[in-house]
DNA sequence: ATCCTCCCCTAC
DNA sequence: TAAGGTAGGGGAGGAT
């Protein structure tokens, strides 16, 4: 206890998860249970069949009993492996349980336990040997069972109850490395790394490589890997069930999060940075520093202080990270895998759409990545060995190099199970250090690990992108800017999908452009963190310090896969379980908490079925949340308050495709006893509509009531023009009457329409359950659709709600609730003359199509408003029936903003093409813009249209801007996160980061385009493509359509470009791989062309060199 | 100013 | 078949 390092002696997994991958600890229902007992049996069974059939190889009569009495429980990957174990069982007489039974179970065969197991076996008071398999071969071999004690596994050597051996003093110093023998059948000490000193260059980079490998074309080593991972899978699905979703059980979700890698990184994290934290803050003052200094010393005396207070002090921090981690501990268990390509994963099947998990260098060759699903990854490269999760060797190799970290230096910080920081200032030779570490891990774990150094945080971490694979790198802060320059800001940690976009569209994609902006710039258009971070890395700064994590201030469960109720009852089931889960971890962290969030996916109305197994699909997320009177973390609790919310969302259940429980307000944090609910944005009850996805048609498309109203004559473009004229003036002090630029709505004072609204005011109070909850507004006072009850104060005047469909739930007929944004108001000015009757129409046009039932009739049996949590309450009439908004109206609000300045800060560093918008411009009829089309622009493109048409998210215009006072740029680059009505850059819509649903199959480039089949596409991904439609096969733009079935939305534009018999030759142009937002000038041109927009709109064919 | 809620985004 | 979690950072905007 001495040394601090000691302290890291941590049991890298929590109990939950250990005994849920421990068979036998699980505790399951009684329905599961049944299903266990009768698969058990029919597993017993099927052995003995097959220990009576192979009963031939094995000539010795004596040799068929050697095994009696002996039953064998197999845990983890083991070699051999669990089918091998299991024939050889049969073959001399043992047993083998799939299950762990402690009765039955004689023995525990496995090579590897990771600490929080090993926990659970040394609780047990008569536990059951733990073994390695090589007892049984060997105990064969020598034709009788041998004893034990040598074959214990190294980790519960010392456990009490487990056979002790005193020869094993003798293999003791070996121990540490005995899972390491197993992993290649070598020495540990011949697995020598080259020497990185020498292999230095001049930076001081180093890259190891590999002698020429005579694997990959080797068939018999690529035959034995093949059998290998076979083998390795099998032993894996032997222990499956028949439980895949929501549906099949209570026990579906220990099944799940036994099996979500994600869930294991996740979790692992926390488990580690919840050990961190409570060292840090316990360490007594005797724990004195060994080298150098405690963990905790270090950061309060020294760097903490230091970098803050003594100025800036030249730091060293080396940025380490395991080579494809779980590649890597999966290739390591047997040589014939080296060379070859190898992925893990679920799925083998070559249509799967398991994910790949973790790539080896050698399978990414093939492109192979992360996140892919399997049958991309196979189609990629065929030859692909996918290896099966083994959770625990992960633990056990991650806890092997947190030891190595921690002999290094104390000042450690972990990122995740396969990567941390060091603190390595003044202990020498950085590169010696990286090396030393490297090398130690790599003869420990058999796993490559690659290490960034640099002066601070930032240029280690991108030194490590240099270093890899199995390689070190050493950015030096004085030769960091050849390596920064170049870079493309999507390398810079933080920058990831969306700021990239963001920045793209802003016209920065390397680093270099960044440098070009101003902080100020930055901070303006993204945000004061944000903005203030991208420069300070833009230049190589990184103030941030190596340090223990700090204390969690969440602790949440969700499930987003597998999720599928027929009704509201198992909804809530799945719920009551899950708050189970989250209860559990609450306690195992020892915490409690008082804000309770519900998450939830609802699938969007028109969503396809996904084509992930099981998986979401397109959703509109929602969340809503409880803030209770004392801390808690009671499933009881935490059950009642999210079916409280679950009900007040009043979410078809049969919708529902993730769900997720978090608690915050912990009362590790001393602020939380004292937070007040009820402060803060009012919070909203009823969920939004589905919004829609898909192509859009009149019917579902954000604009289709305009043009509908266009056909129909009703729409005047004279109205829109005319009100921009009106607001032309663009007065700066808008804050008080005029036209608001509004995100979600608008408020009209309308004398005629005054009378009409009601008022509540709504006090918290505390309900008798101790939860804080908000009295009914009580029953709307009108009849009225359209007209909110409200209690925003501002104004004295009471004010008629008037809203536009929510950028984030762009539906038509039944407009949303505001999302998170509460009322502004607008008054006065000229147009307001004009909106009285046009908001009359389309409060017509609201009571036509509203469908809303009163939210009490939603509400369950016995469950009255007042349950309602978190001044969760019934939606307002407002929310309930809102009003379509007008765009004629609206296309004055655009306008109205702060004439040029504000002009100015809503396109502050936009590529020309994207500034240039002339409000004397004819804008074309809304009917001749193509959705999709309008959907494949760039996001800075689409703004200007959004704006052109006054449509949009509110993007850039502050809505409560004082005179004078500086609008912040943030406000604007908010508008790229609100979806506008075209705009869904987020939310689950269609520009949001691309995952599977999102993606169009590859397309093959071939020659010979009348050979192929209808709908084949030819060209690259975003280059245009030919399509050749042959006889017979239709119209080509059918059969665009249909050759990808489904996909049909992602086309993004097509032009017939040549006629020729009957063959005709379309130009399409596609988002593949999401390369949506990556589209070419010439690709942009056309788009815009297509859209018969000005020509003053696409100043990209004067200067096409731009982007 | 600062807190609160409701998101989105990022990283592993 | 397949297991798309988890926690923190941060921004907008309303309430106090
Ligand atoms: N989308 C992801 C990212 C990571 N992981 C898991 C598998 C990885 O092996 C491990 C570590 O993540 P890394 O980002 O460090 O990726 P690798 O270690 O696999 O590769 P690299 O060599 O790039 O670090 O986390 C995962 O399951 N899914
Ligand atoms: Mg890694
Ligand atoms: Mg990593």
């Amino acid at each position: 206890m001495t040394d601090p390092r000691d302290r890291y002696n941590v049991r890298l997994e929590t109990d939950e998860d250990a005994q849920r991958r421990s068979a036998g600890s699980v505790h399951h229902g009684g329905s599961f249970k049944k299903y266990m007992e009768g698969k058990n049996r029919k597993l017993r069974e099927q052995f003995a069949t097959e220990a009576r059939s192979g009963a031939d190889e094995v000539g010795d009569k004596s040799s068929r009993t050697l095994l009696r009495g002996i039953s064998i429980h197999v845990n983890g990957f083991t070699k051999p492996s669990h089918q091998e174990l299991r024939h050889l069982m049969g073959l001399h007489g043992g047993r083998f349980e799939v299950y762990y039974y402690r009765d039955r179970v004689t023995h525990i065969i496995c090579s590897n336990l990771p600490a929080a197991k090993v926990k659970i076996f040394e609780r047990e008071r008569n536990p059951t040997p733990v073994v390695r398999p090589e007892w049984i071969t060997d105990s064969i071999a020598a034709k009788r069972i041998l004893p034990t004690e040598a074959y214990v596994l190294w980790q519960l050597r010392d456990a009490p109850g487990q056979p002790t051996l005193k020869a094993f003093q003798a293999s003791a110093r070996h121990g540490a490395h005995q899972h390491v023998d197993r992993l290649d059948g070598k020495d540990p000490s011949h697995r020598m790394e080259p020497d990185v000193s020498e292999a230095m260059g001049r930076d001081g980079s180093t890259r190891d490589t590999e002698g020429p490998g005579n694997e990959g074309a080797d068939d018999a080593g690529m035959a034995r890997a093949r059998r290998l991972a076979a083998a390795a899978r099998a032993a894996c699905d032997v222990l499956r069930g028949p439980v895949r979703c929501s549906r099949d059980g209570p026990e579906f979700m220990d099944t799940y999060y036994r099996s979500s890698r994600l869930h294991f990184i996740g979790r692992w994290k926390a488990r580690i940075e919840a050990l961190q934290a409570s060292m840090g803050s316990a360490a007594p003052a005797a724990m004195q520093p060994s080298v150098p200094g405690t963990l905790e010393s270090v950061l309060l005396q020294g760097r903490v202080k230091g970098a803050q207070q003594a100025g800036p002090k030249e730091r060293t921090i080396i940025h380490l990270d395991m080579d494809c981690f779980f590649a890597a501990v999966a290739a390591s268990s047997d040589p014939a895998f080296k060379g070859k390509p190898l992925a893990v994963c679920h799925s083998n099947s070559a249509k799967g759409t398991g994910e790949v998990s973790s790539a080896n260098y050698e399978a990414r060759a093939f492109g192979i990545k992360a996140d892919m699903f399997i049958a991309d990854a196979k189609r990629r490269c065929p030859d692909l060995i996918v290896m099966p999760y083994e959770f625990d060797r992960y633990e056990t190799v991650s806890e092997a190099v947190y030891r190595i970290l921690l002999a290094t230096t104390a000042c450690v910080q972990p990122i995740s199970c396969d990567e941390a920081w060091l603190d390595v200032t003044g202990l020498g030779d950085p590169l010696k250090i990286a090396a030393d570490v490297r090398a130690a891990i790599w003869q420990a774990t058999g796993c490559a690990a690659s290490a960034g150094i640099g002066p601070n945080m930032l240029l280690a971490r991108l030194a490590t992108r240099k270093a890899k694979p199995n390689g070190q790198f050493y950015i030096k802060g004085s030769d960091m800017e050849p390596h920064l320059v170049l870079m493309p800001v999507s390398d810079l940690p933080g920058v990831g999908w969306s700021l990239s976009h963001r920045l793209t569209d802003m016209g920065i994609s390397t680093v270099a452009d960044l440098r070009e902006r101003s902080s100020a710039a930055l901070q303006r258009d993204l945000g004061a963190k944000t903005g203030q971070t991208l420069w300070n890395f833009a230049h190589g700064r990184d103030d941030r310090v190596v340090e223990p994590p700090k204390q969690r201030r969440s602790v949440g469960a969700e499930c987003n896969w597998g999720i599928r109720f027929r009704d509201q009852s198992e909804a809530e089931e799945f719920l009551t379980g899950l708050a189970g889960e989250l209860c559990t971890r609450l306690t195992s962290a020892g915490v409690q908490g008082r804000t309770i969030t519900l998450k939830l996916k609802r699938r969007k109305e028109n969503a396809p079925e996904p084509p992930k197994f099981m998986g979401h699909g397109i959703c509109d997320n929602m969340s809503r949340s409880v803030t209770v009177a004392r801390f808690t973390s009671s499933q009881e609790d935490v059950a009642n308050e999210g079916r409280q919310m679950l009900r007040a969302l009043h979410v078809d259940p049969t919708q529902i495709r993730g769900i997720g429980l978090n608690m915050t307000k912990l009362n590790t944090d001393p602020t939380s006893a004292s937070a007040k609910p009820g402060t803060g944005a009012p919070s909203r009850a009823a969920a939004p509509p589905p919004t829609l996805f898909g192509p859009r048609t009149m019917d579902n498309h954000p604009w289709g009531r305009i043009i509908q109203r266009e056909m129909d004559g009703t729409f005047d473009p004279a109205l829109g023009k005319e009100a921009m004229a009106i607001a032309e003036p663009a007065p700066q002090d808008n804050s008080d009457h005029g036209l608001q630029a509004e995100p979600d709505h608008f408020w009209l004072e309308a004398p005629e329409l005054r009378d009409l609204a009601g008022t509540a005011a709504i006090p918290s109070t505390p309900s008798p359950s101790g939860r804080v909850a908000a009295q009914d507004p009580g029953p709307p006072s009108l009849t009225g659709e359209g007209i909110s009850t409200s209690s925003h104060g501002v104004n004295e005047h009471m004010s008629l709600q008037v809203r536009h469909a929510s950028p984030r739930d762009n539906h038509l007929p039944c407009a949303p609730v505001a999302s998170g944004m509460g009322p502004q108001n607008i008054s006065r000015g000229a147009a307001a003359e004009a909106l009285p009757t046009y908001v009359a129409q389309q409060m017509d046009q609201a009571k036509g199509v509203q469908e809303c039932p009163p939210v009490s009739d939603a509400l369950p049996k016995g469950c009255t408003l007042e349950d309602l949590p978190n001044r969760a309450r019934s939606p307002t009439l407002a929310q309930r029936s809102a009003i379509p908004h007008s765009h004629a109206f609206q296309g004055r609000r655009m306008q109205h903003g702060p004439a040029s300045k504000a002009d100015a800060l809503q396109q502050p560093d936009l590529p020309a093409a994207a500034r240039v918008m002339r409000p004397t411009e004819a804008l074309p009829p809304v009917s001749q813009l193509d959705a999709s089309v309008l959907d494949a622009l760039p996001l800075a493109m689409k703004r200007e249209l959004e704006h052109a048409y006054g449509l949009g998210g509110g993007n850039g215009q502050p809505s409560k801007r004082r005179k004078g006072a500086p609008v912040k740029a943030a406000q604007y680059g908010a508008a790229t996160k609100k979806q506008g009505l075209l705009l869904q850059r987020s939310g689950s819509g269609f520009f949001q980061r691309p995952r599977a649903e999102h993606q169009l199959p590859d397309i093959t480039i071939q020659d010979g385009a009348a050979e192929q089949p209808a709908g084949l596409l030819q060209g690259s991904a975003t280059d245009t493509c030919l399509l050749a439609v042959p006889e017979g096969a239709g119209d080509p733009e059918h059969a665009l359509e249909t050759g990808l079935p489904g996909q049909a939305h992602s086309l993004l534009g097509r032009k017939a470009v040549a006629c020729s018999g009957r063959e005709k030759q379309v130009e399409v142009w596609t988002a593949i791989k999401g390369a949506i937002t990556r589209l070419r000038q010439q690709q942009v041109l056309f788009l815009l062309r297509s859209m018969h927009l000005p020509a003053s709109w696409m100043p990209l064919s004067h200067d096409n060199a731009q982007v």
